[in-house]
DNA sequence: CATTACGTTGAATCTGGGA
DNA sequence: GTCCCAGATTCAACGTAAT
C-alpha cells in the first residue's frame, strides 16, 4: 500500500514542453464556432488532454460542416453511403489533425463512438501517428433494449485512448484506478449506467441533448488520466458534461459548441457545478511519486547495521549488508536491487520487496517495512 | 413463450441464392493453403458464414516479466508480423474480398480482433459494403493482468458480425439468444473464460497455437447466426476451433491453413468432436421460423368463431373479428398487428401478444396461446 | 480422501528519471 | 538523443504437491 499523498501538477509538465502561457489561453469557455476553426485558433501544444464524443449519423449532413460553413458533402436522400464513408472520414481527420495539433507531446486523446463509426476513427488516428493505448468499453447496465429481435442488444459503447506516440509519457494514475475498483486493477470495460433522473438536462420537459453523457465517464477518464490544473478541451462540447466534471477535479477545460441552445445549457449546468473539496481530490498516489529513498540512508540512520545479514523469503540466499548501503554474496558487490537479480538470475530485481532481514525474535521480515518507517518518521 | 421445435434449415436459402452443389465444396476439411488462394477455389456465393480470426499485428515491444520475474510467453510467430498498417490493410482488404465473394447474399462474417488491428478491419469491411450489425464485445473473466501497471488491463476482445449489405436478410435466432441468456435478450457483451484447461491442445506440455479460441465463443455464433447444415469457412483455421464447433452444432465447415502442425492438430482434434444428438440440438426458436400460423387458421377451425370480441389485457380497446381473419375497429380493417398498433397510436405492434379474448368462464387470455394450441394439436 | 498451498500461465503494442 | 540503473509491478483458473 502507498501512502495517501497529495496530488501535484506532474513537475515534468513544466520543464519537458513548450511553456504555454495559460492566461492566453480561453479556459474554462465555451468557443461558440466549429471545433476546427475553434482549435486552429489556439497554440500548438497547449492542451493536456482532448476528450471527443464525434457526431456519428452519416446522415446527419449538417454535423459535418467545413470551417468556412460550406457543406462538406452533399447528402440527400440519395446519398450514397461510400461518398458519405469518404465524408467523415475527411471531417475526422481534419478534426484529428488538429487535435493532434493542439495537444502537449505527453498529453492524451479520448473518443467514445459506437460501431457506425468508431472503426473509421481509430483508424484514422492510427493513421495520424496516435498510438492506441487502450480501447475501453462502456457497459451500460440499461441499455435500450432491441425493440425488434433481429441482432443483439447493443449494450455498449467503445472509448479509445490514444498518446501523441509510442514514446509520449502519459499521465496514468494507476494506483487510484486501482483503489476505485476495489484494489483491483482497472480493467478495460467499464459499467456505467445511461445518463438518466436528475443528471439528464431538460428543456421543456424534453430531453436537451439526445446523447448526452453519463458524469460519471468523464470522472474516471479525468481523474485516471489528467491532474489538478491540466486543460481539457472537447471540441464537441454538447451540454458541456466534459466541463462540469472537470470543474468538480479541479481542471480546467475549453469546450467547443456551434449550437447556441445547447451552449446556453452547458453554461448554466457548469455554473452550478461546485468544485470538491481540495482535501477530497486526494487519491492514492503511485509510490513512484513518493520520496526516494536510498537503502543507504537505512544504514546510516541506524535502521540496519552494516554487517546484517538479509535472506530472501525463503532463506536460499544470504547477503551481507555493507557500510555503504551497498550488499555482498559470494564476493559480489552491488545494489540490494542488483544483487537480488544476480542471486535469482533474473533480468532484474526490487530489492525492498525481495530481501528479509530477521528481527531480535527471529523473525523474518522485508526491507521495505524499514523504508515505510523511516518515510513515516521523516515526513515533512 | 415459444414451443420447442426442431431447427430446419430456412426454405428462403434453397428458393434465393444461386444453388451451389455442396458435392463439389471441400466440407468438413482443410485445405492446407494460404487462404486467399484457398479462397480463390472457391466459387462464388456457396458458403453461409466466414469466421475469421486474422493476425493482430500486435507490435510488441521487447521482453516482458511479470512481477514475480518470470517471463511471459509473447505472441511472436512469423504469421503476426507485417511491416507497417499499409501492409496490414492490404492484406486485410485481400482476404475480405475473397471472403466477401464466396459468402452467399444472406450469409454473415464474423471477425475477431484486438484494438491493434481492429479498427482496420472494420473501416476495411465498411469499406467494401459490409453491413455492420452488431459489434460484440467479449470480456474475458480472466484476462492477463497489466504487469507494469502501465494502462487498463486489457480484458476483452471486439468482434464484428456484419452482413453483405443493409438489404441481406441474415439469420439470427433472436428466441435461442433469449433462451440462452435466461429470458433476457441477448446482450453485445459476452462474458467468457480465456481458453485454458482440457480444452487449451498441448502439443509436448506446451500449448499447441498461441492464441486458441474459446469454444464457448464459437459455439454462441454458430447457433445464433446458421442453421444446421449451413457451411461455415475459416480462412485463419489454426486448430480448429471453428470446426469442432461446427461439427458439434452439425454445421459444415472449411478451413483454411497453411501451418502444417496445426492442420495436424486441428484435424485430430475435430476427428474427436462429437456431433450433438439431433434431440439435444433443439432450440428455441424465433416465431418467425416457426411454421406460421394466419390468425384466419384459427378462426378457420374454430378456435375462435367469427364475430367475437377481442380486447387488450386492460380491456381498453376492443376489435371484432372477421371471417377471413382480419379485425374491425372504429370501421377500419386490418391484420390482428395493424389494428393493434393502430389502436395504440404505434408503429408496430405484435398481435400475437397485444390481443386477448375472453373464455366461457369470462377470463382473459392472449390470443397467442390459441395459436400454441393449435401448433401443438397440428404437429408433424 | 479432503483441503490447503504453491506454482504456472494467458493475443501485452507494459518504466522513468537523471546524467 | 543515449545510457544507466533504481525500483515498481499481477488476476483468475488450473494443475500438482503437501498437509
Amino acid at each position: 500500500m502507498g501512502v495517501m499523498e497529495k496530488i501535484a501538477v506532474k513537475p515534468k509538465t513544466a520543464t519537458k514542453v513548450a511553456k504555454v502561457d495559460k492566461k492566453t489561453l480561453p479556459l474554462d469557455s465555451i468557443l461558440k464556432m466549429d471545433c476546427i476553426e475553434a482549435m486552429r485558433s489556439l497554440p500548438d501544444a497547449c492542451v493536456d488532454m482532448v476528450f471527443a464524443d464525434p457526431p456519428y449519423n452519416l446522415q446527419l449532413g449538417g454535423d459535418l460542416q467545413r470551417p468556412d460553413g460550406s457543406q462538406v458533402d452533399a447528402v440527400d436522400d440519395d446519398w450514397d453511403k461510400f461518398d458519405n464513408f469518404a465524408a467523415y472520414d475527411k471531417f475526422t481527420q481534419e478534426w484529428l489533425a488538429e487535435a493532434r495539433r493542439i495537444l502537449k507531446p505527453d498529453g492524451t486523446l479520448w473518443v467514445i463512438g459506437s460501431y457506425h463509426n468508431i472503426f473509421r476513427v481509430g483508424a484514422t488516428l492510427q493513421d495520424q501517428g496516435f498510438w492506441i493505448l487502450n480501447d475501453i468499453i462502456w457497459r451500460k447496465s440499461n441499455p435500450m433494449p432491441n425493440f425488434k429481435g433481429t441482432r443483439f442488444t447493443n449494450a455498449h459503447e467503445t472509448l479509445i485512448w490514444a498518446a501523441k506516440s509510442d514514446k509520449a509519457r502519459y499521465t496514468f494514475h494507476y494506483r487510484s484506478m486501482k483503489t476505485l475498483n476495489d484494489e483491483l486493477q482497472m480493467r478495460s470495460d467499464w459499467v456505467i449506467p445511461i445518463c438518466g433522473g436528475k443528471e439528464r438536462l431538460k428543456l421543456n420537459g424534453t430531453k436537451a441533448h439526445p446523447t448526452q453523457k453519463p458524469e460519471a465517464l468523464l470522472y474516471r477518464i479525468l481523474l485516471a488520466c489528467t491532474n489538478p490544473g491540466d486543460v481539457v478541451l472537447d471540441p464537441f462540447f454538447g451540454t458541456g458534461t466534459t466541463g462540469a466534471v472537470a470543474k468538480r477535479l479541479q481542471r480546467h477545460w475549453i469546450g467547443c459548441e456551434r449550437d447556441s441552445t445547447y451552449c446556453k445549457v452547458a453554461e448554466e449546468r457548469i455554473e452550478m457545478a461546485l468544485p470538491l473539496d481540495e482535501s477530497s481530490l486526494e487519491t492514492m498516489q503511485s509510490p513512484k511519486s513518493q520520496p526516494r529513498v536510498a537503502f543507504g540512508q537505512l544504514v546510516e540512520n541506524g535502521y540496519l547495521r552494516a554487517g546484517a545479514q538479509l535472506t530472501d523469503k525463503k532463506r536460499r540466499f544470504g547477503a551481507i549488508v555493507r557500510a555503504d548501503g551497498s550488499l555482498v554474496w559470494n564476493n559480489k558487490y552491488g545494489s540490494i536491487h542488483k544483487i537480488g537479480a544476480l542471486v535469482q538470475n533474473a533480468p532484474s530485481c526490487n530489492g525492498w520487496m525481495f530481501w528479509y532481514y530477521q528481527t531480535r525474535e527471529g523473525e523474518l521480515k522485508v526491507i521495505d517495512e524499514l523504508r515505510q518507517n523511516y518515510l513515516l518518521a521523516n515526513e515533512p
